[in-house]
DNA sequence: AAAAAAG
């Protein structure tokens, strides 16, 4: 606890001496703070023209949009200024917007004043929905400047994709294929998105045909956009309705309640964070407007956010509960509900919560609302329990980009408790010092411990878990993506979901006891199609997870260690074939479980890794592995 | 047994 402190403190120290640095060599950086920006505005001004002025771009903004990142870094530090002062100026349509929801975390807040939106807001739902709003180009810089997150699967056209379900709609080959509207074609545009993915073909004609539909696929496979397209295209060519009319008659009476049409949930308050920023990209020049509502964060300042207008709302659970109990959200005109990461929110430690906002209160039923649910995997008796909330779907499973097997290289290696720090400082000394190195942990304690140390080692390290303040998880993702501290020591918490570019080595320090988290863990890297590493710390503590460790291997076609093999062979041995590992049994990819259930047909994915088919034993017989399509894949990525 | 999610 002391060193704790101790650290806290020296990089307090440090931080303030970075500061003294920039604002004697970047002087107007002076102007920008008689403006009266906050710290953390001023911080991240700085930090950005630090590593523009030639001194150290992290890798991820390399190589980016080199037109406009001439490396200067002064062209954008000028503009930052410069529309600062226009945004002061002007009480723009869109500031509120802006302003809204980065203001509040404090981060990187050039965002206007917004304030008076009354009349804003009345025009914003009065006009016609399908028609774009005027630009905005402080806000379209903000908004679309950033890292490419459209993803190139030119390459990869023979993505195994397999739909299963009632008469299921047609996939798409490019965005002209379905009608999205203006709108959108232009904020796709503006995303520098050519193609869809493949996720993309298949989800947005389901869900533009109305169908619920239960996806697999990777996350980072542009799924996220595979849903907030098709889902903000119906909404412009919708309009508000009857949602519309419940809000202001609400509003007569002063209670302001809000009645999104939308609802997107999602398990960490992160990713919640992540899909909330792509989705103010979608809804640019649109009438919707997004709100975020999560933990951690001052309810106040949501519900004055909600307050101005709030037509697709991404929640955590927890949050959203609490907004619905305070009477601030009605979810009674919500006709679009999607689980993101949904294995996750069906799982035993959320399905309340989520059956809380689904079945126990005024949101439409299934079969009226249209309910889509998005995982990496999908476990056979997840499958089961989500049958409760959709509606004769479409069962969707897309192999991923190459796969782990491509992409990731997975090493094991047998470190006792004992040598973990120095094999890690082994490994990190080993480590450019400008790639992103991910070390996951298994406790909270232990996360902490793990950055003091590092940090006492002289690394530029942060840590993300549970138990720290968001503003902390939120300030150590940032400083993480940017490359400041390239290395995050992490709990689950940044498991799953997560899109971060340019993470080369996930580091399993402590292995986690269950396999599919492995699988998340490691899917963290390698994305996008590039190579990734791998490397899990492995000891006698960890006997639970051997024999799925091996099949991964296997599967992945990864250089197995000599004692994993007869470790494997013992322990199976010892625990008389029953086990976890059957979750495994007839491969990683996630079926329709319809498909298989009745008749064991093994249809569908066509008999892939076909070893022991599943069905046998009482365990998870569709364990899933992200997109881990097993040695079959072959034959499926045809060669 | 731990982590996540409400405070």
């Amino acid at each position: 606890m002391l060193h704790r402190e101790y650290s806290l403190k020296d990089r307090e120290i440090d931080r303030k001496a970075d500061n003294f640095f920039l604002l004697n060599f970047f002087p107007f950086i002076h102007l920008i703070k008689f403006q009266s920006v906050n710290f953390n505005s001023l911080y991240d001004v700085g930090h950005c023209l630090c590593l523009s002025a030639g001194r150290y771009i992290p890798p991820h903004l390399r190589n980016k949009d080199a037109s406009k990142n001439d490396a200067s870094g002064w062209n954008t530090a000028k503009e930052a200024y410069s529309n600062f002062g226009n945004n002061r100026g002007k009480s723009a349509f869109f500031n509120d917007r802006s302003n809204a929801n980065r203001g509040r975390f404090e981060h990187g807040g050039f965002g206007g004043g917004g304030g008076n939106s009354r009349w804003v807001e009345e025009s914003r739902d009065d006009g016609d929905w399908s028609k774009p709003m005027p630009r905005n180009e402080r806000l379209e810089h903000e908004l679309f400047s950033g890292s490419n997150t459209g993803i190139n699967f030119e390459k990869y056209d023979d993505i195994p994709v397999e739909a299963t379900g009632h008469n299921c709609p047609h996939h798409i080959e490019s965005f002209q294929d379905v009608d999205l509207g203006e709108i959108i074609m232009g904020n796709i545009a503006l995303s520098r998105y050519t193609r869809p993915t493949p996720v993309q073909k298949y989800a947005i004609p389901i869900v533009k045909a109305k169908r619920d539909l239960m996806a697999c696929a990777q996350t980072g496979s542009g799924k996220t956009a595979a849903f907030l397209l098709p889902i903000l295209s119906q909404l412009y060519t919708e309009g508000p309705g009857e949602a519309l009319n419940a809000a202001k008659e609400n509003g007569k009476y002063g209670r302001r309640k809000q009645y999104p049409m939308s609802l997107v949930l999602a398990p960490t308050r992160e990713l919640a964070l992540q899909i909330y920023d792509e989705a103010r990209k979608f809804s640019y020049r649109s009438r919707v407007r997004p709100c975020v509502v999560y933990g951690g964060a001052d309810i106040g300042q949501q519900i004055r956010d909600l307050e101005r207008g709030c037509h697709l709302l991404v929640a955590t659970p927890g949050r959203l509960v609490d907004m619905m109990e305070r009477g601030k959200i009605g979810l009674d005109y919500c006709n679009y509900l999607v689980l993101d990461e949904a294995d996750r929110m069906l799982d035993m430690g959320f399905e309340p919560q989520i059956r809380r906002i689904v079945e126990q209160d005024t949101m439409p039923h299934k079969g009226i609302r249209h309910t889509m649910m998005f995982s990496a995997t999908f476990p056979k008796e997840i499958q089961i329990l989500a049958r409760d909330f959709l509606e004769d779907y479409i069962f969707l499973a897309v192999g991923r980009v190459g796969s782990t097997s491509e992409n990731i290289t997975q090493k094991v290696v047998w470190v006792e408790e004992s040598d973990k720090r120095s094999f890690l400082l082994d490994l990190l000394s080993a480590t450019g010092k400008d790639s992103l190195t991910l070390v996951f942990v298994e406790t909270k304690k232990g996360a902490d411990a793990l950055e003091d140390f590092l940090y006492r080692e002289g690394y530029a390290c942060t840590s993300i878990h549970g138990d720290r303040s968001q503003r902390d998880r939120e300030e150590a993702l940032s400083q993480f993506r940017s490359g400041k501290c390239p290395i995050l020591v992490a709990t689950a918490v940044a498991a799953r979901g997560l899109d971060i570019s340019n993470v080369k080595h996930v580091i399993n320090f402590d292995l986690p006891s269950d396999i599919e988290e492995y699988v998340h863990r490691i899917g963290r890297t390698g994305r996008v199609g590039n190579l990734g590493l791998a490397t899990s710390f492995f000891n006698d503590k960890n006997g639970n997870i051997t024999k799925d460790l091996l099949d991964i291997l296997v599967e992945a076609k990864q250089e197995v260690p000599s004692w994993l093999e007869s470790l494997a062979y013992e322990h199976q041995h010892k625990s008389s074939n029953r086990g976890r590992s059957k979750r495994f049994a007839g491969g990683f990819g996630a079926r329709d479980y319809r498909q298989t259930a009745a008749g064991g047909s093994a249809g569908g994915f066509g008999g892939r890794g076909g070893r022991n088919q599943a069905g046998h034993g009482g365990n998870r017989g569709f364990g899933g592995g992200e997109g881990n399509y097993s040695h079959s894949q072959v034959d499926w990525w045809g060669n």
